[in-house]
This record gives C-alpha cells, sequence and structure tokens, in this order.
DNA sequence: CCTGATTTTGGGAACGTTCCCATGACTGTG
DNA sequence: CACAGTCATGGGAACGTTCCCAAAATCAGG
C-alpha cells in the first residue's frame, strides 16, 4: 500500500485570480514575521529603523496593499463613511457631497453615497446598508418622516437638513435660515418691496414650517400682518414653481409682483412662468431665490439668491463626523451663515420710482 | 502569594460600544451551530424549512445584522463598487451617479464615489484606496493623460468617457459622439446654419479630439472645407465658453453668427457673453449645446441641445460592471445614442429670410 | 562580565464570516 | 436487516489583518 506522507500536502492553495500578496508574503522577503511587517507598514513606533526600511521595501518590490478588509475587520474601524441625501443628482447636494468627499478623502477615507429619493423606505434600507458596511459613520439628510430609523441607527451621525430640529441629541450642521431669510427680505425691503408673494414648499416639511416661522415673525416685526401675504405652495421642483408662479399672477393681477421662492429651482420655475405670461423680469416681476444652485447666473436676468454654503456644509459635517468617531467631540450643532447673491432678478423700486428702471440684485 | 487561576481568566472581553451581535450569538439562541445560522441567512438550500424559520427569528429577536467586512474578507467580494468621475458637483456627472447608484442598490451593492478633479495624482490614489477596500470593481471616467495607473489597476473596469478609445480591451459605455455631433450638424444645417462657428474642449483632450474629427469629416461629406471653420478652443466650463464666445464675435464682427458649442456650460457661457455683447440670442445669436444638462431650460431662451444619456451611462455601466465581476460578460462596449432637444436658442434662417424670423430647435 | 531595564521581534489568538469535510439521521431498495 | 444514498447539521480551518504577550536582543551601569 502506498502512502503518501501527510506533512507533504498543501494545506492551502490560493483561489486563483485572487492572488495579491499578503502581509505574509512581505514576511517572507523582509524575512521577517508577519507582526514586524505590520508594525513597519503602519506606522509603529516600536520598530528598528533598518528593519522598517527592509519591510518597505519588500513591501513595494512585490507591489503589496494592504487588505482595507481585514484591517477594519480586526481593528473595528472601516474608515468608511455614509452618506444619504435624497437626490445626488440635485445639484445643492452633489455640492454637498463634494464637500464631504473632498474631506474624507484628505483623511483617507472612503465616502459611501446613497439617494434616498425622498423615499423613506428608501432611506431606511440605505441606512441598514451602511450599518452592515460597518461604516464608522453617516452624514444623513433624512426624509422628514423617517425619524424612526434614524433614532434606531446606532452608529455616529451627523444630520444635514431642518429636520436636525427634530433631533437635538444628534450633531448636525445646516446653513442659518433665519438669518437667510431675513437677509433676503431686508433686501426685498431695501428695493421697495414691502409685502413679497411667497413659494413656498410643501406644506408637510419641516423645512417649509422654518422658513414660513421666519417669514411670519420677520413681518410681524415689521408691522405686517402676515395674514395678508399670498403664499403659494411648491415641490421643491422647477415645475411646482412654475405653476406657482402662474396662481401668483392670475391673482395679483396687473400689478409689479415680486415674489421669494423657498428654493431655487422653484425661483427659476417662476421665471419660466413670468416669461410664459409675457412679462418681464424685473421689469414687471422681481424674483428671490434661495439655495445658490449655480444654474442661478445662467437665467436671463441672472438669478438673485440667498445662498447656502453647500459645500461647506458638507465638508464640516464630515470634519464633525469624524471628531465624533475619534472621540475628540461628542455632539455640536454648527450653523453656517447664508449668503446674499445679487445678479438682477430684483427690481430696484425705490429708484424706478424715480423715473428710471433698474435691474439690481 | 495570592494566585489568580488562570483557566478562569476572561479572554476576551468585546470592546465597549462595539457589542453588535454576532451570528454565533444567534446559534445560542436559536440552539444550532453557527454553520447552520450561515446557511439559513444565506439562504442556503440544504437546510431544513423549521431550523430555518427558528433561527430567523432567533436572528431578528436580538437585531442580528450580517457583518458585511467579514462576509467580505471570507468570500472574496466585497458588495462595493467604486465610481470615479473628474467632479461629482458637474451636473453631467451627478446624474451618470445618480444611475450608477441606483442599479447598484436595485443589485444589493454600495457605490464608493470619488472626485478627481481632472488631476491625475489624484485619480490615482483614488484608484488605489478602491483597490485597498477590495471593490468588486470600478467604474472610471479616466483623467486623460493617466493610462499607466488604469492599466494596471487590476480588477473589473468599465470606462466612462473619450478615453475608453485609448483601451480597447476595456469594456466601457459612452454616448455616440459621432452620431449626436452629426445630428446637431444636420439640425443647424436645416435651419440655415451652413457654417457654424465652433467652441471646443481644450486642445489635450481626447473628447476633443473625437469631436472636432467628426466635425471635420461631416464638413468635407457637405463640400466645405473645414480650415474655413472658426474654432475657438475653451475648458468646458462657464467663463471659458463666455470667453471664446467674445473672441468669436469680434472676428465674426456684426452679421448673424451661429455656434455648436461642445458642452452645455461653455453653451450656455456663450449665451451670457451674447447678452453681454448687447445681441440678442436668438435673433442674433444662435447657439447650440451639447450634454443635456438640466440647467439648459432655465436660459432665456432655453438652450437646445444634443443631449447625452448621463443616467443611462451610468445605469448600463453598473449592469455591464457587474455583469462582468459576476463573470457574465467579460468585454462589451456600449454606445448609447444622443438626442436632439430643441428649446429656442437657435434661429431659423430659412424662415426668418421669408421675413419671419422664428426661434425654434 | 553580570544584572536589570529597554527595545525589538515573533507567535498565536481574535475579528465574524464562509467553505469544506465529517458525522449523524433518515429514507428507500434489495 | 444491511446497505448505499440523500439530507441536515456541526466542527474547524481559512480569509488578512491587528493586538497582546512572551521571548530575544540590546543597552547601560556597576
Amino acid at each position: 500500500m502506498v502512502t503518501f506522507p501527510q506533512g507533504g500536502v498543501v494545506r492551502y492553495m490560493k483561489k486563483a485570480g485572487n492572488n495579491r500578496p499578503t502581509i505574509i508574503d512581505v514576511a517572507g522577503i523582509a524575512g521577517v514575521s508577519k507582526s514586524t511587517v505590520a508594525r513597519a507598514l503602519s506606522g509603529a513606533s516600536n520598530i528598528n529603523n533598518e528593519t522598517r526600511e527592509k519591510v518597505v521595501k519588500a513591501a513595494q518590490s512585490i507591489g503589496y496593499e494592504r487588505n482595507h478588509l481585514a484591517q477594519s475587520l480586526r481593528s473595528g474601524r472601516s474608515g468608511m463613511y455614509g452618506l444619504v441625501v435624497p437626490d445626488i443628482a440635485n445639484p445643492f447636494w452633489a455640492e454637498v457631497a463634494r464637500g464631504a468627499q473632498d474631506k474624507a478623502a484628505q483623511k483617507d477615507a472612503s465616502l459611501l453615497v446613497f439617494s434616498s429619493d425622498w423615499n423613506p423606505a428608501r432611506e431606511a434600507s440605505h441606512l441598514r446598508a451602511l450599518r452592515q458596511a460597518r461604516v464608522d459613520g453617516a452624514i444623513v439628510n433624512p426624509v422628514e418622516d423617517n425619524t424612526d430609523d434614524l433614532a434606531r441607527f446606532g452608529m455616529p451621525v451627523v444630520l444635514i437638513g431642518s429636520s436636525a430640529e427634530r433631533f437635538p441629541e444628534l450633531s448636525s450642521v445646516g446653513s442659518d435660515i433665519a438669518q437667510g431669510v431675513r437677509m433676503g427680505l431686508n433686501h426685498l425691503n431695501s428695493l421697495g418691496h414691502m409685502q413679497p408673494a411667497i413659494i413656498s414648499g410643501p406644506a408637510g416639511r419641516l423645512a417649509h414650517v422654518r422658513f414660513m416661522r421666519v417669514v411670519h415673525d420677520y413681518f410681524l416685526e415689521h408691522n405686517t400682518d402676515p395674514a395678508t401675504l399670498l403664499v403659494e405652495g411648491g415641490e421643491y421642483t422647477v415645475q411646482s414653481g412654475q405653476d406657482a408662479m402662474h396662481r401668483i399672477l392670475k391673482k395679483k393681477g396687473d400689478g409689479k409682483v415680486c415674489v421669494f421662492a423657498a428654493n431655487d429651482l422653484m425661483a427659476l420655475g417662476a421665471m419660466l412662468a413670468t416669461r410664459e405670461a409675457g412679462l418681464k423680469c424685473p421689469q414687471d416681476v422681481s424674483i428671490l431665490g434661495f439655495d445658490g444652485i449655480p444654474a442661478g447666473v445662467f437665467s436671463d436676468p441672472g438669478l438673485s439668491t440667498v445662498a447656502k454654503p453647500a459645500r461647506g456644509i458638507g465638508d464640516r459635517a464630515m470634519e464633525l463626523l469624524s471628531d465624533q468617531v475619534d472621540g475628540r467631540v461628542s455632539h455640536e450643532k454648527i450653523i453656517l451663515p447664508c449668503e446674499m447673491i445679487t445678479r438682477g432678478s430684483l427690481a430696484d423700486m425705490v429708484k424706478s420710482s424715480n423715473g428710471q428702471l433698474m435691474a439690481t440684485g
């Protein structure tokens, strides 16, 4: 009977096609143990300098690259973060994503991006995916009525957007809506638009409530009954802004009209509607937007708007998140100021009443 | 001397805050082995139905969620894909990302998004990050002069954009530039614009070369010397389109002008320049864009353009990539057709020569 | 040259899963 | 009733790291 020596059996054969070098291969070449290689490549202090160089050279010679999965599994840190926004194709969130991604890359981390499409179920499923991927934390712009899933998320979160208010215990980064709205209304005021019509967001959303609360307070402070304001609701889309504007024009009749839209897409929709109605902006209709998306420069006239610091929001959110993950800061609420961008969609009623019509910011 | 019993030592204490239940916890509750739990939860066939239900119930009862890192490490598949584009904040790539992300989510995969910012070094570093994250594959819109890193990438790739030509051995998804350019030129032709000026991309880029090659051939076929065409280069940005348009207007003098821009941002820049020069679009200047970004509806007049199927590109690229990873298809080059969008930035010279000026697509 | 402290290294366990193989229970057939 | 054949289950190795602890090597001081 012929017996093959059991001791000589090849115990482990690498799967074909997956033969990336490991720390052990490096150790073999450098003539040290895997522990030493790990120390050398992780920048630990307790290692001889010559040994380190020898290991680094060996690693380079075979093109070794650390397996992030294994590292994450063992260390409990994945170096990945999640970003969940309603729609990455929306210029505002694309800009936020860009800010977050740049900051993450700067910290050698990666960003998992998801679009929830305003769908709570989809958002919940994305959050689950993030948890399973063992990301170290997530930046979330939650869909309004999806508070439960977020509360149960169970890992570091930084919130973006209005629903930060609903989670006082979570960190958040947002723009200063109150300051922005007031700045916009002050600006309108200074141009002689004392009672602008408002194109607001959908009634259910918290963003809408916050926006309208400031408007309300502002007019109370300026001795105007907020109830006399013309408010039309929209869905934050171009189409709905267009529709809202048509309704406003119908109600307002033929006088000069000024509208303040709760986001730029609706403002630009309002401008389209103005054109469709055969009216001119800013001569007949003044329009002020809110967001500061790049597309605002393309309209004629360019859209004057209250700009949110989108990229800054992404940037700070990422920073805050990584601080939180690293245990540097546990909880913080950051509010970034909005900025006025004047491009020409607002008529100056003060000057025009002196006989000359001027378009200004 | 007091000795603590060595055998009674707690060998392993879970790190605080990281006490997520594992497959073993589930096994303990369900009263089966971890292998059985794995089988039950992975949908394997060889398991008793009652046992499966028992396990699933146990898993739910403690809120077990599979650790994706461990799964990936062991199985060699991470269920993650990479996407590297020049700039996620650019509406075209944001749309591509949206398409890819939706398709990935549909397949229960995640997408790691990176912006290279046209920087080859940054692109290389992102590719390295993807390799270390052990993604299953990547969709890349490469920076033109970064061919080496891509060739050495060493995992399934699907290319987006013009550089697909440089890698005939790699799969790719792109729009049919030739068809699109011809469609645009035909359209201009039908409106009486026989010799449009061209605002092209930067000379170095392959996208530029491809665009101009089609233009060149087209005019040769139509008995026009391509050398007589006015071509101004831009950088695919609004500003550079604006600058190029100013140069064109200076050279063209006072006649009617028609320009075909190689992307929408430059076309919109050209429209801004037209306005700055005191000219009207489309009465004095006709403008045709290329891309189909949403912002094209906001200009006055709306931008007529040859639209690339951005979301479709992301969608198909992701599909192709996952096919490739799963070994279904090894290599394919998909070309999607462009579509003409007519909005009003082009004058109809044929009708206008009959006495009436009409804006048309 | 010895001793104790310090630095440097190696070995093995652990992270949480999947995969392979062995075992046991059960079924049907001769 | 013995046997091969299926089916369900359990045990252990493996994935490639990091972390802990012990061993080895080096160093300083007497």
